[in-house]
DNA sequence: CAGCATCCTTTGGGATACTG
DNA sequence: CAGTATCCCAAAGGATGCTG
């Protein structure tokens, strides 16, 4: 077993030596993390139904997005003892004040697909 | 001379067949993209200004960020023919745009702040 | 079903030296 | 002052195969 080397862990030298921004650009830093936030909402969702939601996501960097979210406690993790297994995803309340930000990229991002000029 | 890859290129394949929130991240994504944004605000400012600004980045990346804003359109460069040269940047309208999204990430950074656990 | 392990490629970013 | 150019490393991400 080969120790996945820990990315965005914040220790105390980082933490105070950076300005908000930095934090917050860490934490939601990644290709991934803002769209698992906005497909999680406000429900309870499944690990099986956030791969459908979300195509083109591996489940290597699915784990490891919602690993790290639920290890800073934005995200709360809920397995079920059946079998087949089942577990399911949440935001934590914490993670909720994440739903603002990630829903204003979103926004942001669909109103560019009109108006982009496209490159190629 | 040796092309630096071309990285944030949207071709029109990648652009229809990704959400809003896809091209968001692409767009803002990276270490640098948001603070150079939220520094720029509603001003100009010149690129020594905007480097004390940003402490931590090197030329390197400060200039390439600002060509990749500047190639969509985002940001405007004002190059005065002096001596010494004296370059200001600017977001453009469509740039201001996203000043509510990078203003919400840095509230949002220092507001966890004061209450992130730290680890070690 | 919900993962873990391993290997590999691509991208982001830092350091340094140099220039119009 | 406002950049370029080059080299190099670290981090992010992808592909595939395996497991409780």
């Amino acid at each position: 077993m080969r120790k996945e080397t820990s990315t965005n862990t914040l220790n105390a030298k980082e933490l105070y030596e950076t300005c908000g921004m930095a934090i917050a650009v860490r934490i939601l830093g990644g290709r991934w993390k803002p769209g698992i936030i906005w497909h999680l909402g406000h429900n309870r969702v499944r690990y099986s139904q956030l791969k459908a939601l979300i195509p083109n996501i591996s489940e290597r960097m699915l784990v490891q997005q919602l690993k790290e979210l639920e290890k800073y406690g934005f995200v709360e993790r809920f397995a079920f003892p059946e079998v087949p297994p089942r577990v399911e995803y949440a935001l934590s309340e914490e993670g909720k004040t994440l739903l603002p930000i990630v829903q204003s990229l979103a926004d942001w991002g669909n109103a560019q697909r009109e108006k982009i000029k496209i490159p190629v």
